[in-house]
DNA sequence: TTGTATGCGTTATCAC
DNA sequence: GTGATAACGCATACAA
């Protein structure tokens, strides 16, 4: 509001020593000596002193800021993935610019744009919606170019590129896991729940499918199904399917596999005796119900704090290599919608 | 990363005019001829020039960025907000800085001082925790401070203060009347659970105070139960106190709620015909169990766009007065866990 | 309507 | 070690 800010020169001024001196105190200089240092110290705190970012950016080229984008930050995925992204940068100094594209190219696209004029050090795009279906590189172009002013970062996708360093889970691996579970456990038709096509979803059908073909079980129409990311819906949608008799459902999120739960309340199915459901994630959504929600946990944390990490390390020591890509193990965590 | 940056003096050079007739170009001046408007637009385009946004922000004093905190995203209410003010800010080309504060004063406090120290031109306060309880000025002490140098937003929370605005829903009224319905239905022990102190939750406990007291029924212990933010805690609280004899519950979130709802599965209790519940914020949350929860809708959207359409009101017409405080009336959405 | 020159508050490169 | 001073890239008052 007012314009009573402070600037160098006040404290420059105060302590009598010149705009530099205060410049290098301010950055740690070890060419200051302690005795300065401690006086022109003083004089900041005295008078409250707070550098001016702008400035700073414009002679720094930083602002040190970060750029993230989500489809949406009202997703518990999205918004715990976002809370554990904040918390490491700003332990390394670092605050976000947060954007909600959404899902259509369109948004990504102008959303990337603006985070990058804003002068972002780095973007990190959270979600494998980012990463496209993995069939055409148009999906990803995007990013490869956003990629030649700074480096991106992805939580949960792989997009191939220069600058361009991925972070994801094993999905195929623990799909094909908890798939081959149910199966082996005696469930006859275990069918697959997915409301996209995107980089990940197919890693998890891959798994899926994977695991019927080691079981000598031939994938047939109707045991992989499109649904929408809402729990009525995907009951609504079950509820109105003539043949499903199912005994074992996996889906790629848990907010589908609470709508599995629903249609099995509905249909007044007992889970887990009637029907197995499980969810991924691992998200506050999965304890909600009664029985609970057996989840793939996808190790946000763990994949989050990586990604900080390894983005640090390529701002603050550009020469040092950190991996394109890392891929962490994800855990089946039982509970009571699962009896294997 | 590289620095082929485009700068205005690039874009003058082109199209033969000056940086400042390059300058009203970018700002839609209506001193300029369409002509060279035109001319210039076409270099702008060509080169693919962005202004740098350090240079504009030490020049205007602003980068158009709002300060968002809440004490944690991961919150489905505040992951919601957070949403909605994100989408109207970005539609009013203010982009946001998201930080975690956490619950502690302390921690508000630093991240208050530290998006100050990032020159935005507002702040949006996100929980009624920044309110504090409403009985000592200590705890917000901080944001009338702040509030001196930016104009201070807080949704669903009250405080006093010169540029201090505020947004809240009216928790009294809609406590009172779900608490009243309760007992006008019969039930005979209704027991309210909160997990805060905060501003709001004292509201929500005043409005069952009232409704207690309107039908005749005085408040005797073990009816207010403290409880912490966890399902399974306010299960497994629920479950160690011996004689609940509850026979319908309002709890100040859905969380809450559904640690409720968990105590009644664990004990056998049939909702809603043994005991009704009720949840608050009309979340995600709500719909997740079987039967779903009447919750309280306390109207985030509305209060969202509210607070940002007086802000960006407040930001470019200073001159327009705006209320100081709006209130929303909440609306009670009924669901299986009631039986009214 | 358009151009020139100065200021914005720091950082960094020189000299001292 | 410390101090002048030139960038940094843009906005704008003032001239033309």
């Amino acid at each position: 509001m007012k314009d009573d800010s402070i600037k160098i020169y006040d404290v420059a001024n105060k302590a009598n020593v010149s705009i530099a001196t205060v410049s290098r105190v301010l950055h740690g200089s070890d060419k200051v000596t302690s005795k300065t240092r401690e006086k022109v110290m003083k004089v900041i705190d005295e008078l409250g002193y707070t550098p001016n970012v702008f400035a700073q950016g414009l002679g720094l080229k930083t602002m040190h800021s970060i750029g993230i984008l989500v489809p949406t930050i009202s997703d518990t995925y999205m918004s715990s993935a976002v809370a554990f992204l904040e918390q490491r940068l700003a332990g390394n100094g670092y605050n976000c610019i947060l954007s909600n594209s959404g899902f259509e190219l369109t948004g990504k696209k102008s959303h990337v744009e603006l985070l990058l004029s804003k002068r972002v050090d780095a973007l990190i795009l959270v979600g494998s919606t980012y990463a496209g279906s993995g069939n055409s590189d148009e999906e990803t172009d995007y990013i490869r170019e956003a990629a030649r002013q700074v480096p991106i970062f992805i939580i949960n996708g792989n997009v191939q590129g220069e600058g361009i360093y991925s972070s994801v889970c094993d999905d195929l691996d623990a799909t094909f896991e908890a798939t081959d579970k149910l199966i082996k456990s005696g469930y006859k038709k275990v069918v697959f729940l997915t409301d996209s096509h995107s980089y990940s979803a197919n890693k998890k059908r891959a798994g899926y499918e994977k695991a019927l073909k080691e079981n000598g079980i031939t994938l047939k129409k109707g045991m992989e199904l499109d649904v929408e990311n809402r729990i009525h819906k995907v009951r609504d949608y079950l509820l109105s399917r003539k043949s499903l008799n199912a005994d074992a459902f996996i889906a790629t999120n848990d907010d589908i596999a609470l709508g599995v739960y629903k249609y099995a309340m509905e249909r007044g199915l007992k889970v887990p005796e009637d029907i197995s459901i499980v969810g991924y994630n691992n998200s506050a959504m999965s304890i909600a119900c009664e029985p609970e929600m057996t989840s793939i946990d996808n190790k946000t944390e763990k994949i989050c704090n990586d990604t900080v990490d390894r983005m640090i390390s390529l701002l603050e020591n550009p020469e040092l290599e950190i991996p394109r890509k890392i891929t962490v193990k994800c855990d089946l965590i039982e509970r009571g919608s699962t009896n294997f």
